[in-house]
RNA sequence: GCAGUUGGCCGGGUGGCCGCGGCGCAGGGAGACCUGUGUCGAGGAAGGUCCGGGCUCCGCAGGGCAGGGUGCUGGGUAACUCCCAGGCCGGGGAACCGGUGGAAAGUGCAACAGAGAGAAGACCGCUUCGAUAUGUGGAUCCGCUUGCGGCCAGAUAUCGCAGUAAGGGUGAAACGGUGAGGUAAGAGCUCACCAGCGUCCCGGGUAACCGGGGCGGCUAGGCAAACCCCACCCGGAGCAAGACCAAGCAGGGGGCCGAGCUGCCCGCUCAAAGCCCCCGGGUAGGUCGCUAGAGGCCGUCGGUAACGCCGGCCCGAGAUGGAUGGCCACCCAACCGCCGGGUUUAUCGCCCGGCGGUGGACAGAACCCGGCCUAUAGGCUGGCUGCAGAG
RNA sequence: UGCCGGGUAGAUCAAUUGGCAGAUCGUCUGGUUCUGGCCCAGAAGGUUCAAGGUUCGAGUCCUUGCCCGGCAG
């Protein structure tokens, strides 16, 4: 997983016609390409949530925890950091793995 | 050694695997790009955005007014509200710390309390004089009823007219202190000394200021982070500045001899089918700016110092929905528990060793520097002051 | 990233030469009513965002910090 998002249309893109999936902490939204090229990812973590390192911390997470999982290609994400009261990072890995389950995104050769 | 005070420095380390951003090299490919490899990759505050500069644009960045900033003195610096040194005042036993233009240029402010709040003021008190009342005394004077009145002296109380700032009381603040003279009582009313003020002279210092002497008057309070005065400084915006390329859209209204981006005036410049203003519409892509700099370290010399000159060496982030991460092992500081030993009569504490556990703060570059301020687990180290004398 | 504006009762806002922090709505208590509302009477409720400083005295003036909101190429 190394693309990212990189424009201001393609954020908007996936919001506007995105799939919206949340967890506790975590809320995804998706979308499918009309390409097959490797999948794309973009974090929005709200200002809210912390000072500078704190959401650093927060997308490096993030980031490391889809490094471990087989994507299918041709999707468009944004990961968001709801702006909760309680956080756990401890369970962020399960959400994510959770969101990703419910959303049918993963590649057919399951993870591993 | 303990307590205090003040300055400087560090702010986890090593290795392995998988990844991220920039740049370079090699190979492949027509190219987008792909593969491999090398190298560099957050801070002392990168932070808050409180000051000061560089840089860029506003035609030039000129003058005056308005407006803003700074404020003991001298120096450092590109500049500063910063830094260094010194002066004075205050606090502390000391090291040391904190403050710092002008209130006799003018205008103004001080609620409540209090008599009175600015060169003010008689509420209580104190005192002279006058009136009335009530006791007391009377050698001498007058009347007689022979101990009473007038009269006189003095006392007390009340009232009135004055005097008085020594005392009481109010307040944050009440117009010097002590002593003597003086007075009806008092008072810088007068005098001596002290404190404080103004002014002149001499000496020291670049200066703030300090020391000494003469003269004057006898008190001239506080607040300028109130207006203000004096001295000095300041044009405006900010890298989302600004320049170029590509893509895209739709024009309409108004003003014109004025327009020129904080406000006004002057000067200056540019203009006559060009510029400005308003409304509406489009874009949200790329390249440059963009990282070597008032840079660090060491040394000589000048300077009390901040710092400067010269010489040598060293380092090298440039992202743009925004790169430093994840997993693991060992080590190190620290903390907690247990065990053993030493010190002690013993407990506690301290020191040494072993095992187990916990576990590294504040915080992330966004054009670049110099400061200030704020946050910060813990550690290393220098100076100075005081105390105790070996827990 | 840069530049502006603002924090006062539970809510919306006032407070000028710096001098006892108020108004409206809401809340509570009592009255009126068979009961509730309306209405009448009364009451409670504030570290003025925080910490320092100037002043006799600070919501107001100065410094620092925190939070909220806005603007831009």
């Amino acid at each position: 997983m190394t693309e990212r998002l990189r424009r201001r249309s393609d954020f908007a893109r996936v919001f506007e016609r995105g799939t919206y999936l949340s967890s506790d902490q975590l809320a995804l939204r998706y979308l499918r390409r009309s390409d097959d090229g490797p999948s794309r990812f973009g974090f929005v973590i709200p200002r809210r949530v912390g000072g500078a390192v704190v959401r650093n911390r927060l997308r490096r997470r993030l980031k490391a925890i889809l490094e471990g999982v087989n994507h299918s290609a041709g999707y468009d994400f944004v990961w968001i950091v709801r702006d909760g009261e309680t956080r756990e990072p401890a369970s962020l890995p399960g959400e994510a793995r959770a969101l990703l389950e419910k959303s049918g995104t993963l590649g057919e050769v399951t993870s591993r």
